[in-house]
DNA sequence: GCGGTTGACTCAGAAATGTACCA
DNA sequence: GTGGTACATTTCTGAGTCAACCG
């Protein structure tokens, strides 16, 4: 894993690769698909077809309903009509997609419907595909790549309540494509009759092809895959900077607890976040452009409309009440008794504020970061993030695992340290839409369980009344496999039963996330190794090569 | 020297797809 | 053996973080 340490800032000396995947050409809809305009037939343009075509497969989706979404779709879908076109579709909600939206259900299901062959047809042809751009040469390995397809055109779907949902996601050419490669690699070429926007040799960065996206304007990269050593690397370097974290972060929790009582108002507010980000694993909070984005926030850029303040509530002294979005507009709802400073500072940072005001006026990321950067190297705020993460798996799995216990309650135990942390990071999901029916299945799955469980003692009993009698060899054979059989039952029961409360604590609770970006996997591995768990229990396919360096490297000794 | 902007990277959940299991 | 369903995995791409850059 260490092979060879370049100087800084340089990523690679060589670096060849083919170039991205464009997203399939717009093939135009057969003539017996319709669409309908104010009752009418009407044939669009294919420029236009195609982005309403986009419309239509979304048609079943909740926010083609949304004003925002049909205003900002309608303005982008006339900028591709024909002057004539325009001047007929003047109104969205007299289009009619129904037709087309029909079409595409039908294609979906004849895909299903597909025969055996057919099927293992595409497969080959999307192995050949990964087999010639999946992968590229970095340095003396050959590396897989992540994305190497470009995104195709389509829709913009924000996350929340998006001012931009609905907006028209062009299709990406060569001409906007700049591609990374090492002087002294084959280059790619362009598809034919096509030039790239430019091909440069930059090896102070990591990314093989790149584009500006259309939506925001930002910059989108083709990069590797987490099982490279690129990103191998960079994931164990960030554990390592919270495992130093982990030394000194007593140290600046008192030093924070200090600045409490500060005199200068900004390093009361900065000792207050940076309370909150360590406590309650809060992100940096970056200020954001009004408008451009959904309305969501982090720590710093919290506003006071986002806490309630209570002097008791429920027994306690000095609840926080957090109500807000974050990332992905996934809301953030907690109640946290704070320190009797914290919330005195608090209500002196609200004074005289409106609902809509920061609430830590005088802090901002940067400020904040540069602070942490003065504690300890390489410390930002999402180090917290890390470290709270490690840290909670690491105890919980001290504190929860019974010796005793056999693997599945084992991973039981795995699996609740893992929902702790979760828990902490506030990873969400939406309940599975078959959440109760298959809680259902799996509660009529242990009750027939238990019959055949009851069934098997009585089964036994009677054998061992047979076998006093009988006195002779196969009665007690008997009574051994049915013993055997009461066994098997019971073990499958229990395994069942705590699948049942596994899932149900797992309602809606995102364990991979925080699996995948918080943990240190070092954890994991030595656990696995000190328990004598296999390792393939804990992390499939992928997560063991995203995760190959820490299952190199771990011992059971392995301490965060 | 600073505040805003840009670039490069990590992190995020939904949706699509694959697979295993069961009637 | 088959087809359908539930669950697991993979794909997709949007949304953050943070530091360098620039005027």
């Amino acid at each position: 894993w260490e092979e060879e340490r370049y100087p800084e800032g340089i990523k690679w000396k060589f670096l060849e690769h083919k170039g991205p995947v464009f997203a399939p050409p717009y093939e135009p809809l057969p003539e017996n698909v319709k669409f309908y305009y104010d009752g009418k037939v009407m044939k669009l343009s294919t420029k236009a077809e195609e982005v309403a075509t986009f419309f239509a497969k979304m048609l079943d989706h909740e926010y083609t309903t949304k004003e925002i979404f049909r205003k900002n779709f309608f303005k982008d879908w006339r900028k591709e009509m024909t002057s004539e076109e325009k001047s007929t579709i003047t109104s969205l909600s007299k289009c009619d997609f129904t037709h087309m939206s029909q079409y595409f259900k039908a294609q979906t299901e004849a895909r299903k419907q597909m025969s055996k062959e057919e099927k293992q047809k595409i497969k080959e042809e999307n192995e050949r595909l990964l087999k010639e751009y999946g992968y590229c040469v970095m340095d003396n390995h050959k590396e897989r790549i992540a994305n190497f397809k470009i995104e195709p055109p389509g829709l913009f779907r924000g996350r929340g309540n998006h001012p931009k949902m609905g907006m028209l996601k062009r299709r990406i050419m060569p001409e906007d494509i700049i591609i990374n490669c090492s002087k002294d690699s084959k280059i790619p070429s362009p598809p034919p009759g096509h030039k790239w926007k430019e091909v440069r040799h930059d090896n102070k960065v990591t990314w093989l092809v790149s584009w500006t996206e259309n939506i925001q304007g930002s910059i989108k990269y083709i990069m590797l895959n987490p099982s490279s050593r690129i990103k191998g690397e960079k994931d164990w370097q960030k554990y390592e900077t919270a495992r130093r974290l982990k030394k000194c972060v007593d140290k600046i929790r008192n030093q924070y607890r200090e600045d409490w009582k500060s005199k200068e108002m900004k390093v009361r507010q900065r000792a207050v976040a940076l309370y909150f980000i360590d406590k309650l694993a809060l992100r940096a909070g970056n200020e954001k452009e009004e408008g451009e984005t959904a309305d969501t926030v982090g720590c710093c850029s919290l506003r006071v409309e986002h806490i309630k303040l209570h002097p008791e509530l429920d027994g306690q002294e000095y609840v926080v009440e957090f109500d807000f979005l974050g990332k992905d507009s996934i809301r953030y709802y907690n109640k946290v008794p704070v320190e009797k400073r914290v919330f005195k500072n608090l209500q002196l940072f609200m004074e005289n504020k409106q609902p809509e005001d920061d609430l830590f006026d005088r802090l901002n990321t940067s400020i904040l970061n540069k602070h942490l950067q003065d504690l300890m190297e390489g410390l930002t705020a999402k180090v917290f993030r890390t470290y709270n993460a490690s840290i909670t798996l690491q105890q919980q799995l001290k504190e929860l695992t019974n010796p005793d216990d056999n693997i599945p309650a084992k991973i039981l135990s795995y699996n609740r340290a893992n929902r702790a942390v979760a828990i902490l990071c506030n990873h969400q999901r939406a309940p599975p839409k078959t959440f109760e029916k298959s809680m259902m299945n799996l509660q009529s799955k242990i009750d027939a369980k238990k019959e055949q469980l009851a069934d098997a003692r009585r089964e036994l009993k009677s054998a061992k009344a047979d076998a006093k009698v009988r006195r002779d060899e196969k009665s007690k054979k008997t009574v051994e496999s049915k013993k055997k059989a009461v066994q098997r039952i019971e073990e499958q029961l229990m395994k069942l039963e705590v699948q049942a409360t596994d899932r149900e604590e797992n309602k809606q609770i995102a364990l991979g996330t925080s699996k995948l970006n918080y943990l240190d996997p070092r954890i994991s591995v030595a656990w696995c190794k000190k328990w004598g768990i296999p390792i393939e229990k804990i992390y499939n396919k992928t997560q063991r090569e995203k995760f190959a360096w820490a299952i190199d490297m771990a011992e059971e000794d392995y301490e965060f």
